[in-house]
DNA sequence: AACTACTTCAACCGCACGTAC
DNA sequence: CGTACGTGCGGTTGAAGTAGT
């Protein structure tokens, strides 16, 4: 690797310089401010600068010492290699499994990740991602280990929550999270999680989908998912790769037929763990669904589940996961605790437990979901979503208006934790909402973002709820009601925009199986 | 030694956000 | 309130290094 700073043969100031090429030069000059490398004269004049005047107030560097270099420039070139206590050279194996680690859950926040690891720049760790990467993707390996995706999913519900509630992306410290315990009641067949966590509804701004989305999803490294992994019955697989994840769900949740059938009034209280779904769609670890059929436990879906995977290959897979609702930690040390993938997980040499064995073949499910149809999975987005919402309570009534009351049940809150961000929730989702109404009070670039985010209809979470609305309850197409409470959960405009595009992905197959996803779950943004 | 393909990483670019005016 | 400016972030690029033939 070249080290730029002492590249001195050309890159001395435009005064001293006189060993560039002329076209170079020329390029330099025409700009007024240099570029590329940095000489070490440009180097130590900028240390000089910064030791005086210290950092920041970047652009006043050209004018106080006639670098030729813009304060961006400078800025980055203090930050990047200058400034004490940098560290150089390759990282350490802790360095590597911490980086994992930080990128499993905050995706691609590199200056966040930077933070963590002391003498590290953003640069390096995005490099080093970026390189891991393709090396990964040479060797066929997923980037995560298995073991931790199941912390990441449950962390980045942490994480998408603390965003939801109103922190900034650049400084909120996903460090303070809250704990929760998230526990399931039934009751009927209404039910809640309590506790659920709001950001674990959003799986828009699931930091760690996104961030598998977008390694998978870079145009560097479109194929990266491909050649992953062979086998086609992923779903089934998650059992054995992850033992005892699918009778834990068997175990802890009953079917919804269960709750249907039961009259007792009894409430279930289970520990949630819904391992299962994520696992199901995790893209990491199971791949591109390019070259095989997705099986995918849905019920509704026409084809049994099973769906053509070529068709949405470039964007299913990786918008689609599923939130974790197994636990929570409340700080990234928890979360390392409680992480516990053998140190060799994380590195490339040791992935080789990627490769196990495809699953017997032969009809699982009946193992994996013969008590647990995944209507129930749907009830739980939806649910998810429900709580997202202030207008929950309207879609509660839409919903009811359209089953027999009885079905429904009854929602049972148990902890006040949960009420008290339900309103919150509330009071926030009726500001979003008025400030729809009232655009007229916030600046049109700030409108436009909430609209956009309100508006993001396509969400998998959002799609998903739509979906168990349109078979679990039978309200779809005709869909007054759909129509009514999504008028009432996004707005007037927002809610047609819905059911047009709704109407519109859905035609022809099966509109709750994951094959007539729109391109949505490349989680665009709608123009 | 020469060539090619691939890898690495420093630096650039565009965008978003906060703040001052 | 709108605009300009400073700053930070993440994505991308391309030059230099390296490995393979």
């Amino acid at each position: 690797m070249s080290n730029t700073s002492t590249d001195s043969d050309h890159n001395e100031s435009p005064a001293t310089d006189d060993n560039n090429g002329s076209d170079c030069r020329s390029r330099w000059e025409r700009s007024g401010l240099k570029k590329g490398p940095w000489s070490s004269a440009e180097d130590d004049i900028l240390i000089d600068y910064v030791n005086k005047h210290g950092e920041g107030n970047w652009n006043a560097v050209q004018k106080h010492t006639g670098l030729f270099r813009c304060g961006k420039s400078c800025r980055l070139r203090w930050a990047n290699h200058l400034r004490p206590n940098l560290k150089k050279g390759a990282f350490s194996q802790d360095e590597e499994q911490l980086i994992v680690e930080l990128h499993a859950k905050m995706g691609n926040r590199w200056a966040r990740m930077a933070a963590h690891l002391p003498g590290r720049t953003d640069n390096e760790i995005k490099n080093y991602w970026n390189t891991r990467i393709k090396r990964r993707q040479r060797a066929g390996l997923p980037l995560y280990p298995p073991e931790m995706h199941l912390e990441v999913l449950d962390w980045s519900q942490e994480y998408a929550k603390n965003r939801f509630m109103g922190e900034d992306r650049r400084h909120s410290d996903f460090l303070q999270l809250g704990s929760c315990e998230s526990d399931v009641f039934f009751d009927n067949l209404g039910f809640v999680t309590t506790d659920m966590v709001p950001g674990a509804s959003d799986l828009s701004d699931m930091t760690a989908y996104k961030n598998m989305a977008n390694a998978a999803s870079s145009p560097r490294y479109d194929n990266f998912m491909a050649p992953m992994m062979p086998c086609s019955r992923r779903f089934w697989e998650s059992e054995l790769l992850y033992p005892g994840c699918s009778s834990t769900i068997k175990q802890e949740f009953p079917s919804p037929e269960q709750f249907v059938n039961t009259s007792s009034p009894q409430k279930i209280s289970k520990t949630c763990s819904f391992s299962v779904p994520c696992d199901v769609y995790h893209p990491l670890l199971y791949g591109n669904q390019q070259h095989s059929p997705v099986v995918i436990p849905d019920s509704h879906t026409p084809t049994g589940g099973i769906v053509p995977s070529s068709k949405p290959s470039s964007y299913g897979a990786v918008k689609l996961e599923l939130p974790s609702f197994q636990y929570s930690e409340t700080t990234f040390d928890q979360w390392k605790k409680s992480s516990s993938p053998p140190h060799s997980d994380l590195l490339d040499p040791f992935d080789s437990y990627i490769h196990s064995p495809p699953p017997p073949t032969g009809r699982q499910e009946s193992d994996c979901f013969s008590n647990c149809d995944t209507g129930l999975l749907d009830m739980l987005l939806l649910e998810a979503k429900i709580r997202n919402s202030t207008t929950k309570n309207n879609l509660y009534k839409s919903c009811a208006s359209t089953i027999p009351s009885a079905d429904l049940g009854e929602v049972t809150v148990s902890q006040t934790k949960s009420e008290e961000f339900d309103n919150s929730l509330k009071s926030f989702v009726h500001s979003e909402i008025s400030t729809q109404q009232n655009a007229d009070g916030i600046p049109p670039r700030q409108r436009e973002k909430k609209r956009k985010s309100l508006l993001d209809i396509t969400r998998p979470d959002v799609l998903l709820a739509s979906s168990w609305l349109d078979h679990g309850l039978g309200i779809a197409k005709e869909s007054g009601s759909m129509s009514d409470a999504l008028t009432v959960l996004l707005g007037d405009d927002i809610g047609n925009e819905y059911m047009h595009t709704s109407v519109g992905a859905s035609s022809g197959v099966g509109s709750c199986s994951w094959s007539n996803m729109p391109p949505v779950c490349q989680m665009t943004e709608l123009p």
